[in-house]
DNA sequence: GGAATTTAGTAAAACGTTTTACTAAATTAG
DNA sequence: CTAATTTAGTAAAACGTTTTACTAAATTCC
């Protein structure tokens, strides 16, 4: 059944012409070739009737370009990263470049698999969330000289193009933020990572907290006790056992799983905790309490991103200066933040 | 700066073997077209030792694959299509395959940009959410012999593989169950639309109501509407003119709009109106209330539909009978749905 | 011991482009 | 009127594979 898409020799039969006369009129370099006015609307003309369009596979082995790029994220189904490559889907598709998503579960095994699949000349760029062991494989695209740009995160020791946002300032202004609402017993929720989107909100929780004088909370998860008992028992401790007033979740995920547990062991909590979590979503703003979120610039994000790898793809093989971008997050403050009990004892 | 990688070429020269040797021995085929063992062996250890994977535009230019499938749907940032999207993923990568994302946004004339965009023979596949107006370019991807399969909607009038649930039935279920909650004036909330699996939740709705001899009251939105005035205006004029005690909302997107719209105008109406959605998620569970869901079975969705383009896939040139598969969803119940003003009453 | 078969490979075409280097005819310059 | 230049193209190589058709040497058969 399956019909064959007519190549540029066939046209050259039908129009009896050569295949190098097509090309150029196809690329537009027809004036500058000096083909006739009337050649060019004849292939135009033909082209157009017949519904050709080049076979890309076979340009990107001419050309060495696939006009593909790669986003690898943690997740692709967790809504910061699905937003990002929304936007980015966009940028690309206005420029002619398609974009394969992949999710790489922070791990990096399937990290190292994901960008050995990619890598074998299929693709034209890596803009990737790096986890946190793949340094090697990372300086290892450079130079070979594949554009990388990293989001969210990077390398403190191997430098590369970045886009990520000031954890550092937007965890301690969320964190002075409950200070300043009157909480005194805050507790940070975090992962357990020595990556630096999370070792900086570490940071600015801790700074804010040493400067206000207030008791530091930590509760570190292992990353792979999301959503197991191990990581059900250590938030429920805790929260049950602290008598904490406040709690700051360092991503979008951990909330939602707290949120789950908090919903099971006393619903009430959520309205008598201070709450702040990092990444901003729809539902944090619907929820009741609404959520105080610490909202990263996702639209900006995705841009900064898409410029610098378009910069590094016109750049060829000229060696560009590393382009390092830290944007500010905002903070959404809503119902969660405020302080209730503080009204209470008024 | 760019490396070049090397190709088969230069291993036939450093091993002083042919192409041709190369390339049966890396696809397996050496003790069959009788290589023997040591010449394996030499090869398969370079190939090792130099870290050498095959160029793939050059192996799908020459065999016509490309070992990559396109998923298109509304919204990839969409909770319910980054999801299954998600699911999707991990099935092709584990046959070698690679997704291309792409969001249509249910607009005819993207849906035509990007399938014109994608079938340049790049691609080896489509599983298509489509929108309502590309029945043309669907059959014409079928008639040149590209696999498709379409989910979550279908053209009545024209054969294609497909995978969708029951959606007639599990509406239907949804508002009986609000029928049985006592509720009383519940209103039906969608998109104005022609597609089928909006029509069947509405007839499912309409069947219930009609059977209980309640009153109809149903509000259609233009997708266009969502999120701007007019939109806003049609829900505020329903929840607050219609005396209606419930509501069931068609789809995801179009819940989390009149959430903000509520949150707005009276925050108190989310616990005083019985809630049901289309389309589960995390936060209906964690949500105050928690928010009563019809889910949709992601993960069978995503299997059926990656199964049936295999099907396709392996079954290369012949025509195979159509596979439509309906799935069943289900309805997670919640707080959203008790009758509250039946307790009042009592 | 010669024919038939098997073994162990190889040469070359093909996939559909892009691009470099070439050319024959027409035009212009002096 | 001849040489130089411009015009309007074209032939062929190259990108890196896969695969068909071929072959020379070794082995088996009778």
């Amino acid at each position: 059944m399956k019909q064959k898409r007519p190549s540029i020799k066939d046209i050259a039969k039908a129009l009896n012409v050569s295949i190098t006369t097509i090309s150029f009129v196809l690329n537009g370099k027809g004036e500058e070739r000096k083909i006739s006015k009337e050649v060019i609307k004849k292939i135009e003309d033909y082209v157009e009737e017949i519904n050709y369009t080049p076979n890309q596979v076979a340009q990107s082995l001419r050309t060495g370009e696939s006009k593909i790029l790669v986003f690898m994220v943690e997740d692709i189904s967790n809504s910061f990263f699905a937003n990002i490559a929304r936007a980015i889907e966009d940028i690309a598709y206005k420029k002619g470049y398609k974009v394969l998503f992949c999710s790489n579960e922070n791990n990096d095994k399937r990290s190292r698999e994901l960008i050995r699949v990619f890598s074998e000349r299929l693709v034209d760029g890596f803009i990737i969330i790096p986890s946190a062991g793949i340094r090697k494989e990372i300086e290892k695209l450079i130079k070979i000289g594949i554009p990388v740009v990293l989001g969210d995160r990077y390398f403190e020791d191997l430098p590369t193009h970045y886009v990520v946002i000031n954890n550092f300032q937007a965890a301690k202004a969320a964190t002075q933020h409950l200070i300043n609402n009157d909480f005194e017993k805050i507790a940070f929720i975090t992962i357990d990572t020595p990556q630096n989107q999370m070792t900086d909100r570490f940071k600015g929780y801790s700074q804010a907290i040493d400067d206000s004088g207030l008791e530091s909370i930590v509760l570190k998860l292992p990353f792979e006790t999301i959503n197991n008992k191990e990581g059900i028992t250590s938030i429920e401790t805790l929260l049950l056992k602290n008598n904490i007033d406040a709690v700051f979740f360092s991503t979008n995920y951990l909330t939602q799983f707290a949120f789950e547990i908090i919903k099971k062991i006393n619903p009430d909590l959520v309205y008598n905790l201070g709450i702040i979590t990092f990444d901003d979503n729809e539902f944090f703003k619907i929820n009741n309490p609404s959520i105080t979120a610490v909202a990263q610039p996702i639209e900006q994000i995705a841009k900064e991103l898409m410029d610098i790898m378009f910069k590094i793809l016109k750049s060829k093989d000229k060696n560009i200066p590393l382009i390092q971008k830290t944007l500010e997050a905002s903070l959404q403050i809503r119902d969660s933040s405020k302080n209730l009990s503080t009204k209470n004892e008024a």
